[in-house]
DNA sequence: CGTTTTTGACCCGCGC
DNA sequence: GCGCGGGTCAAAAACG
């Protein structure tokens, strides 16, 4: 008796999963042809990119050479190139799983000179430095600090940045010294407002400290990244005195583990951001007095006191801080106009002169909505609420899962890229080239907006809760599963906040490389991958949101 | 019970 | 050398 109802059911249950397989399918499908058009146009806009750079790179070589001297006084020298990445402390991580990576090393201090060596960008900070005395600060370091003379470093990294002492070896051997840290690290800012207490970010946060600055009365926290227990990235978060709205988050240091795909929108973001400094920086030196030099199209003015400066319009910058530091300003800026992306817009800060390093302010201007999405925990992003400025808001989210996204789908098929020499070198150029090109150049922006836009469309589905778009985002994020340590059960736990998918961080600590390269590994196609993608419906999923 | 947060103390760099 | 301020440590408390 049970057996025949039983059988109805299982019949009943079939036929129902059939029919869901069918929908998954078509819906794969869809992505699929989603995706390939975005790696199209990606590839397009990373082609100019090459080009723009490549230009830029000659340019500020160029221009370096002259300017050594300078070099002396600060420490910044940081070779140019845009997003190269020193990552000499690849080596020291992995040897092994580098082999890539340490190629890409050579290959970067070989074309040091000239090109870009998009490798690197993991985090995209890194760059190296070849100061002057030493060449070889550690990566990490080396983002963060372009000026190497300072070698009072500090022991405080030991754990994080081993990387440096490969380096160290590999140069000059200085072990010693490029121990402690050379350099103070880059850091890059992100302002944007948030209501909660922290950003979320993708990451796991561990808070270690917390201290009332000296202009602000809201306290600043000190967050340590507890995703892998010797991760050296650290980041600070602050309100604005101004306007408490607004959150301010300090990332410093580079992940040295995978990161959660959630976090890896961040992760580029910040890379880009970082390289952008970097090559800012570097330009700048080069560059005498207050000549503009063109990067990515972004006007850079160097000025001659700091040589690392360099300055875009509208900035807000906060020189104050020793450590080279690129902001990114997701609050919404008036000026900019509305049409354009949110993405992209660098607003310059010139930092007093007194001040060593450079601020560089990047302003995406998102809109001025209170509330961001950034899409990504929760995955989504979430329609409901005004305007424009979601709109713009979910592009930022779009532009973040387009990059991991692409990243992804390098992952699985040998890549798209012309340039890329190797897979991982590949896979972090792409990032670094994606994020550089993204926040840099305004050609890319609309493209990218085009190609996000003609996503939006034909993905479609706008109407059921966009699912389409839902969903491709929601893929860029959940797929990896982030607990790596073991104790911390709760994957984001603390940061509820505000998700900014967007932004990753990892600005400056050499490691970064490891991640970068480990970001993107995780293989977690959702849509490929069976694995993942059972998996990110359970349990991770939800981290990402909360 | 394990992990995270809190919080005062401590360390260090910097400017005077 | 001294004081200030930023950043980190680590014990205790809080939390789940």
């Amino acid at each position: 008796m049970a057996s025949s109802s039983s059988r109805k059911d299982q019949e009943d249950q079939l036929e129902s999963a059939k029919a869901e397989m069918g929908e998954v399918r078509e819906e794969n499908q869809r992505l699929k042809i989603y995706l390939n058009r975005i790696m199209k146009d990606y590839q397009n806009l990373q082609m100019q990119f090459y080009d723009i750079v490549r230009q830029d790179a000659k340019k500020s070589a160029a221009k370096t050479s002259n300017d050594d001297h300078q070099q002396d006084i600060e420490p910044e020298l940081v070779s140019l190139t845009l997003g190269r990445f020193s990552s000499d402390s690849k080596k020291l991580l992995d040897d092994n799983k580098k082999k890539t990576c340490s190629q890409g090393k050579k290959d970067h201090e070989q074309r040091a000179a000239g090109s870009n060596n998009k490798e690197g960008l993991s985090l995209g900070l890194d760059y190296k430095l070849e100061a002057a005395s030493k060449s070889d600060v550690d990566d990490d370091e080396a983002l963060a600090n372009p000026s190497p003379t300072n070698s009072s470093q500090e022991p405080k990294e030991e754990e994080t940045w081993p990387p440096s002492k490969v380096l160290k070896t590999m140069t000059s051997g200085d072990d010693e010294i490029l121990q402690q840290n050379p350099v103070k690290k880059a850091r890059v800012c992100v302002r944007a407002r948030c209501d909660t207490p922290t950003m979320n970010d993708g990451c796991q946060w561990r808070k270690y400290g917390q201290k009332i600055a000296k202009g602000n009365p809201c306290p600043r926290a000190y967050y340590r990244c507890t995703v892998a227990p010797s991760c050296p990235v650290r980041k600070q978060v602050q309100r604005c005195a101004e306007d408490m709205s607004i959150l301010i988050t300090t990332y410093e240091g580079t992940h040295n583990h995978p990161l959660p795909m959630s976090a890896t929108a961040m992760a580029s973001t910040t890379c880009a951001a970082a390289s952008m400094l970097l090559s800012g920086s570097s330009s700048s030196s080069s560059s005498t007095a207050n000549t503009p030099t063109n990067l990515h199209g972004l006007n850079f003015y160097l000025s001659d006191n700091s040589k690392s400066k360099f300055y875009l319009p509208n900035s807000s910058l906060s020189a104050s801080s020793s450590h080279p530091t690129i902001t990114l300003d997701l609050t919404s800026t008036p000026s900019s106009s509305p049409t354009q992306f949110p993405f992209n817009r660098f607003s310059s800060a010139y930092p007093t002169a007194t001040s060593r390093y450079p601020c560089t302010s990047l302003s995406f201007g998102s809109s001025d909505s209170n509330t961001l999405f950034w899409g990504n925990a929760n995955g989504l992003l979430s329609y409901g609420n005004s305007s424009q400025s979601l709109m713009k808001n979910q592009i930022g989210t779009m532009e973040n899962n387009i990059y991991q996204t692409l990243m992804q789908k390098n992952n699985l098929n040998p890549n798209p890229l012309p340039a890329a020499h190797q897979h991982q070198q590949p896979l972090q150029d792409t990032i670094a080239a994606a994020t550089k090109a993204i926040t840099a150049d305004p050609n890319f922006q609309s493209a990218l907006a085009a190609a996000l836009t003609s996503i939006i469309g034909s993905g479609g589905g706008g109407n059921n809760g966009g699912e389409g778009l839902g969903q491709k985002l929601k893929w860029a994020e959940q797929p990896f599963p982030v607990t790596s340590s073991s104790g911390y059960s709760q994957t984001v736990k603390g940061n509820v906040g505000c998700a900014s998918s967007f932004l990753n961080k990892s600005p400056s600590s050499t490691t970064s490389q490891q991640q970068g390269s480990m970001l993107f590994l995780p293989p977690s196609l959702p849509f490929s991958t069976p694995k993942s993608a059972s998996t990110s419906p359970g349990g991770d999923s939800r981290n990402h949101s909360n």
